[in-house]
Order: structure tokens, then sequence, then C-alpha cells
DNA sequence: ATAATGTAAATTGTTGACAATCTACAATTT
DNA sequence: AAATTGTAGATTGTCAACAATTTACATTAT
């Protein structure tokens, strides 16, 4: 070993067992593998990832405090159930974080910056031509995590990555993919195109009433009509 | 038992010894009575707090996510040390969702709400008569808080909550209470005027470009002054 | 003396066992 | 028969002991 490396260059992983355990349940929410109302019996999850039922626990603590879980007391956990209502409320708050990065990177912007937008933007454009809306939702959501990157706002990263899991569970529970392409691509040009000339009011703008129209006018209609049912008593 | 009442109208505290314990600390980090960059050792708080060790790393898990405590591997919990540019981030943050917040209690106005607002303004004009900086931010505190849960966004207050608790944290840190008590009550007279009159678009602007102006200079001298200081070696 | 090495104490990470609570179903009462 | 009560099983909440890692300090070598 040589004195002069302080730290190892890759920091190695200092990741503990509950919260690898907290990312293997993540994905599996994710894929869909664990699907909405499903019940986490913590012993059944011990048993299965070979942990004890503390580190499960500290897992799933995790996962509530990103909104993937919810709790009962004494009746345990389930994976959340997003309404309408949630996916109103995780469109409007993403829009609304999404202007203020737009504003913060248009405002510091670099060439280097630039590029990482413009390769993002080309890789979303290039896979917009099939018709892969998996692959599609990838760029996409890739294209927005570079803009909170470079926006250079911790918090503002981590609240992102909260938000984007919720509308990702939302997404794949409701099949909810909105249908315009072009329409897609278009909006995201505009909005790269501003970001890269520094031009952060229109930036701002530009996130802040980014698409999702489509997605919310279906949303409304079924908030509309579920706006009867009580969701607490379900449990 | 009247069997007629399904659920008892106080719902009762089901609250777990960790959320109490997680309450606790809270309380006492915000008092400053355990001050920024205090180890935090788990032993000394079961003891002190007279529970086991696992319902105060519990406890401990929760204020980690809610920014109070920073956790080091296998080295133990301090209280978090904002710096400068952690208060930067958090008022372009809590600007930005209170343009939000704003926007959607001024598009949802009623009698009732305004009401609502009209008190808690009257109560800050009259506590910011006196010089007592204290009452001042509660009565400050207290108007905004009253903003966000007009807003009906669960995920917004929430997020809205974490924030304001570690603004708390840095002015009780760094003595950083901003001057001028006349700009201050003006500011949130505009502010509660536009958002009772339903006018959306100004009611988002006056929060967004909210006071803090004077604040930020503050911050960005610190800022510039103390950006060659290393934090993360600190520990 | 300085730097490297090795051990002991302290502290955190993890586990398994015990207590409290809920759910389901059978027994009892009206 | 319907509602209430009581008991058994399952599940979560809490605790105390064990293992892994770090830190501090003494020892040794250069």
């Amino acid at each position: 070993m040589n004195a002069k490396e302080k730290r190892s260059p890759v920091p190695i992983i200092p990741r503990s067992l509950d919260v690898q355990a907290a990312d293997v349940l993540r994905d599996e929410i994710l894929d869909g593998a664990l699907a909405p109302g499903s019940r986490l019996l913590e012993i059944e999850l011990s048993e299965r990832l070979n942990l004890s039922r503390g580190t499960i626990r500290s897992a799933l603590q995790q996962l509530i405090y990103e909104g993937l879980v919810v709790q009962f007391p004494y009746r345990g956990c389930t994976v959340v159930g997003l309404t309408a209502q949630d996916a109103w409320e995780l469109y409007t708050l993403r829009n609304t974080l999404e202007g203020l990065a737009s504003r913060l990177t248009a405002a510091a912007m670099t060439p280097a910056k630039a590029i990482l937008l413009e390769t993002a933007l080309q890789d979303l454009i290039q896979v917009a031509q099939a018709d892969d809306w998996q692959a599609i939702a990838h760029a996409d959501f890739s294209l927005h995590k570079t803009i909170f990157q470079l926006s250079d706002h911790r918090r503002l990263q981590q609240q992102y990555q909260i938000v984007e899991q919720q509308i990702r569970l939302y997404i794949a529970s409701c099949n909810a993919l909105q249908a315009d392409r072009h329409e897609l691509v278009e909006q995201h040009i505009q909005l790269v195109k501003a970001i890269c000339s520094g031009d952060t009011a229109i930036a701002e703008e530009m996130a802040k009433s980014h698409n999702t129209e489509g997605q919310l006018l279906i949303q409304h209609l079924k908030t509309s009509e579920k706006s009867l049912e009580k969701s607490s008593e379900k449990f």
C-alpha cells in the first residue's frame, strides 16, 4: 500500500445490509415484482433475503420515507397504491422542482454542461423514433435527471429522486404513458435549448409548463369519478 | 361502548417509542440543547431516554432523513452543521416550494381560507411591533405553514416541514436573523393580499422572490470566504 | 525522534428472543 | 339468529447479547 493515497480512489461501497436490502426491495417495487397493495411480511422478507427481521425493518423504514411503502401500526407494511390525487401532487411538485433546476442550470451554463444536456437530448430523440415506450421513458427520465444533477443543488436532487421514483411507480401501475411522441420530443428540444442558451426565465417557464398536460387531463377525469372513495379505511 | 362510533373521535396516539424518541431529540436539536456537531452516542441516548439502542437507532434514522443528523458508517451520528451553501439551498428550495403553495392556495380560494390567512398575518403584524425576534420568527413560520396547509398538497407540506426545520436550525446556529421588520411585514401583507385575491401569477411571483435577499447577500459573502474549507474531512 | 505496527477499549452493525397488539374464529349470551 | 365475549395464532414492537469496525495508545523498528 502506498501511503500517498489518503483514501482509495474508488471509495468502496460501505453499504450496510439494511441499505442493500432497501435497494433490492426498491427495485422489486419499481419493477412491479411487488405490486401496489402487496403485503410486506417482515418474516417472509427476512427469510427470502437471509437477513434478520431488524435489518429488514430498517430497510422498510427507508422505503417508507421514500414514499414507496406505507405502514400501519401493529398491522404491517404494504406497497403504496398511488391515486389520481397522488399523481396530481407528483406532477405539480415535479414541474415546480424542475423549474428551479432549469433556472439554476441555465444561470450557470458552461460548454461542458451543454454537451451533457445535448447528449441526453440526442439519446431521447434517437429512441423516440421507435415505439418502445419503456426505452422512451428511460431516456426521458435520464434527461430530467441530468438537468437536476447540473443544477448543483443537493437537496433539489434528493427531492427529485424521490418524486421520480413515485412517478415511475404510478406509471407502471396505471400504464399511464402519454401518447404524442413528437410533441414530447419537441418540448424537450425547446427546454434544452432554453437552458443551454442561459435564458433563466424561459428555461424555468418551459420546465414548469412541461408536458404532462395530456396526462393531467386524464388524471383529473379519474379524480372526479373516484372522489367518493375512501382510501384510508381500505386496510 | 357505543357501536355507532366506528372509530374513536380522538384517534388516540399510536406513536411508537422510536417516534417519540425522535420527537424528543428533534426538539433538543432545534432548541440548541444539542448543538451542531455534537456527537450522538447511541448508548448515552438510550440510557438518558430509558430505551434500548435499537429504538434509539430507529429514531436517529428518522432524523437523518429529515436532514438534522448526519451519519458516518461505523463512526456514529452528529447533529448536522449547516454551511452557507446549505443555507442557499434551503432558501432557494423554500421559495420555490412556497411559490407553488401560494399559487395553489390562491387558485382555490374561499372566505374561510382567507380568514385563516388574515388571522396569521395580523398575528405577525402585532408581534412585529416589538423587538422580540423569537416571537417574530414564530409568527413568520406560522404564517408560512398556514399557506402550505391551505394548498391541500400533502407532499408539498411534508417537504416544507423538512426545509423549515433545517432553516430554523440554521438561524439558531448562525443568529442570522434579518434586520428590517417593516420590510418583512410589508412583504407578507402583499403576499397574503395576492393569495386572497386569487391572483395565482402574482401570488406565486411574490412568494418566489420573497424576502431573504438580505439574508442571501450575507450568506454569499460567507460562502466566498469559506469556499476553501473542506467540510467532509472534518470528522 | 519519527514512522509503522499491533493490541485494547469503545462504538456501531446485526442478530435472535421476548412482549404487545391485532386478526380470525369458536363459544356464550340475549 | 345476532351480537358479544373469549381464546389461539400470527405479526409487529422492543429489548439485550454478539460480531464487525474504528479509534486511541503503547510498542517496536528505522
